[in-house]
DNA sequence: TAAGTTAGTTGGACTGTACAACTAAGTATG
DNA sequence: CATACTTAGTTGTACAGTCCAACTAACTTA
């Protein structure tokens, strides 16, 4: 790639971050932490994605370091992790040009309460947005991240991995409903969802108060499904 | 993002690598370049993507990098240049921890052929690969991005930015049909591509040995199309 | 037993692709 | 000048899957 082979070519800041989604609440919500208060800090106090710097030691490859990160502010590992893309400028910190690289994590609820860090906390998305203020230029990634995962979920079966190991498909079709923003027709759902080879029921149904529903777990070591279609011409 | 803030902590060489596309001789193409012979370089006369060192002095942001090195090995500004990803590990470099962002340019043909710099030189694309071995991981980036663009050249209008000012409908259905590496129905891309207010006919005919054919052109300052549907089930 | 709620099914309208046959407009050939 | 050939473009039927709405099913509560 170099043109020279000087290797003394300064270098930016290289750092990972991640944007960890989980439905809490009734809501899509993403795990912030608040950056430490010291004023030699860039944002001190400002909630910011979880990440840092890439440790050329330690971390084999940036996907090791954005599962680390991950599983430091989770304690968990994520069913689903994909890179979202890079940002780098000369303005994005302020101590110099830095390029980080992006990551997106899906975590099923009951995974999401668990052994959080401290200086972390979970806020709802508020259409493309979060209401604090984030630190560099994470409100940006964030609304990148968002865009990206209701573009795929028209379209794929992503949000399985915001459920919990059993599930019916109405409640599946709420995880959809809720990430879309957007209600969605009962029985095309279930017609796409069924043919897709993706789930398969088990023994078992689950009571509420009204008529008990299947449920279902995702077929072993399924990848995520794409279809053909988008579930509404979204245009 | 840092937990400390040691600022010298060891940064990863960081590149932008460039995946420059275009349709030539009826084939999907993509531009490479030559390493130098020296030895004191990695991988050295192997082909590579044009890519190389960010420049923290001149390169206000990473794509700006990106289209710079395009227009050094092209001579032209490309009308789409898309984010890939990123690559970073220990290993994919000899000398030491990088970490390069990959992007995909598409270009058509006509500015295909103008001002290349001497050590480039168009390959074509053979299932996902190139004939030759390329140097670093770039045979995976080189994957990914075909793999990038012929799944949204399943449901997108990209492949106008492949074609010159003016085209037929039969020659922008070729270029689908050629990245796509799959015959594509007639009549259902004709009814597509005109119900998508994407081009407009010019008052010309392209002649040939046949039957002319009707030329258009994109409207004007038209971003690219998303359709709801992928032309064929591809699963 | 009736009302209310959610689960799940059914059927008809509609959209857009698949497939195939057709017409249209030019060139080349005898 | 008629015919064959080629490519451009249209038409019509079948089919897949969503959209919409009405329906049945199963459970709880009053």
């Amino acid at each position: 790639m170099p043109e020279k082979p000087e290797l003394d070519f300064p270098r930016p800041l290289t750092t990972v971050d991640v944007v960890i989604f989980a439905i809490r609440s009734d809501a899509l919500q993403v795990l912030l932490v608040q950056r430490p208060r010291a004023e030699t800090e860039p944002f001190p106090g400002s909630w910011a994605l979880p990440g840092g710097f890439v440790d050329i030691a330690g971390d084999r490859d940036l996907e090791a370091c954005a599962a680390r990160k991950l599983k430091d502010k989770t304690g968990v590992v994520s069913p689903y992790l994909e890179q979202l893309g890079s940002w780098g400028s000369a303005s994005r910190d302020p101590r110099g040009w830095s390029a980080t690289h992006a990551y997106f994590a899906l975590l099923p609820e009951h995974a999401a309460g668990g052994a959080l860090a401290a200086d972390a906390q979970w806020f709802a998305i508020e259409g493309e947005r979060v209401r604090p203020k984030l630190a560099f230029d994470h409100a940006e990634i964030l609304q990148a991240a968002v865009q990206r995962l209701r573009s795929k979920v028209e379209y794929t079966s992503l949000p399985t991995y915001l459920m919990p190991p059993e599930f019916t498909l109405p409640e599946l079709q709420r995880t959809y409903e809720i990430v879309l923003d957007r209600l969605l027709e009962k029985s095309a759902f279930r017609t796409r969802m069924l043919a897709a080879d993706l789930i398969e029921p088990v023994a078992k149904m689950r009571k509420g108060p009204n008529r008990p529903a299947q449920l279902y777990r995702l077929k072993k070591a399924r990848a995520p499904v794409f279809f053909a279609r988008t579930f509404n011409p979204p245009g």
